[in-house]
DNA sequence: TCTACTTAGAGTCAATCTGACTCTTACAAA
DNA sequence: TTTGTAAGAGTCAGATTGACTCTAAGTAGA
């Protein structure tokens, strides 16, 4: 106990963000936050995570804390940063190693809400514990920097999506209007995206073509980052969670 | 003893940069390495580093092993990654945050050399204690993405530097050539340098103007997180360290 | 069945950016 | 005074980017 009380505490958190539809109809950006059940910050909301266990790697503990959190597997998963002033937690030193993940709209639908799990908006939210404000701020910053120079965007969709599905998600969160034709020009260069053949029916005008991510390549250039965490950076979408 | 065994425990090693003139007289990039003198890898080299103490902040410690290994100050530090595979360390499980450093490159000739500290060419190491490779691969990877859209690359260079001197930073550090009129062109289209007014005399050839950087401007976007390392990032050239 | 409405998707155009290149300037050395 | 070298200004063509137009292909309603 008091040998535990002079050492450096180490947890692993995550920031989990996904596209849901508001109240007023239009995609929101989301984020599900915990309630603390104890001291300190009891009753003010956090972001899930907990201690890092002595046989699980880092990444494996960001997506455990987000499954029990939230019953959802991340599409997208990376670390973030190390937070490790000393301050940042009022009694105990702690240094938290916080990952951010992408989770698709429609699983999060079938995500867990309850008293003490529940899902605000990302760019609107109340006084968290710790430096937890600061945190999401700098995820929101690496979310929408990163989904400019890189191709992270399927990450809030499902298997196929249309452009415009896609082009949505980035009005959203970069909030911004982007122009449909220049978009479709820079998606079609990129050649992250397959055409699947198949078109989405039932819309009340002409039935636009249903993509595909093409998984051969990567999402993000890691550079030699990818040697470690290639395999762990994309979670099946097929794969069962048992 | 045995309480601190069935922890995780955390250090902070450092990956340090310079230009120096290699033997041939064109500069070449740089870092340090000292030799462990204990088990586990006990003879070979690895990053300047150690145990996170209680009441340090991350950055601290890692500008202190950096002070420690080097007599060195960083001209630029920012925080890499954390690596925490189970297997990394042989026998305990060790997580590491990582940072890497910019030091000047007049400076670096000062720095200790001794039979346990020595720099090598960044790009021809030997085999590494621990995944240190693995580690040097990603920081000289985020050094050569970084240098591209970032400017840092004063990092390496005095106070004041002409033009030329820049831009062999770049040619020495993307191992290609860059074409001086368009470099001149993109460096002062950033507006982040400003000429000093004074020219470098001696040459044979025009003397160049002196330049030095637009220190209003900070180096790299940092995003919210300059809240937070704003102040730690740039360490003053003058200071002295007591 | 026809018309109106809406978005898909192809294409145009001009401004800007980028890489390759030329030309003149200003010093040291011979 | 001539020669060599890099500084520094400038040019030009191809690539990229943002704003925009036009036709295609569906549904919904008259």
């Amino acid at each position: 106990m008091s040998t535990a009380e002079s050492q450096v505490a180490l947890a692993v958190s995550t920031v989990i963000f996904a596209l849901r539809p508001s109240a007023a109809g239009e995609p929101e950006l989301v984020l599900p936050l915990v309630r603390r059940i104890r001291e300190p910050y009891e009753g003010q909301w956090a972001l899930p995570g907990g201690p890092l266990t002595l046989h699980e790697d880092l990444a494996e503990a960001a997506s455990r804390t987000l499954l029990e959190t939230t019953a959802l597997e991340p599409r997208y998963l990376e670390q973030l940063y190390a937070f490790g002033q000393l301050d940042r937690s009022p009694d105990d030193r702690v240094v938290s190693i916080v990952y951010w993940a992408l989770v698709a709209g429609d699983e999060a639908d079938r995500a867990i809400q309850s008293e003490n799990v529940q899902w605000f908006t990302a760019d609107d939210l109340p006084e968290l514990a710790f430096d937890h404000n600061l945190i999401v701020d700098y995820a929101l910053w690496r979310l929408r920097t990163k989904l400019e120079y890189s191709r992270i965007a399927h990450g809030f969709l499902g298997e196929t999506f249309t452009l415009a599905q896609l082009r949505e998600v980035y009005e959203v969160v970069l909030r911004k209007p982007v122009d449909p034709g220049n978009f479709r020009r820079m998606v079609e260069a990129s050649g992250t995206v397959v055409a699947t053949g198949e078109r989405l029916a039932g819309t009340p005008h002409r039935p636009p073509q249903l993509y595909r991510y093409d998984t051969s390549i990567d999402l993000t250039d890691h550079g030699p980052l990818s040697r470690l965490s290639a395999p762990r950076t994309y979670v099946s979408l097929r794969g069962e969670n048992t």
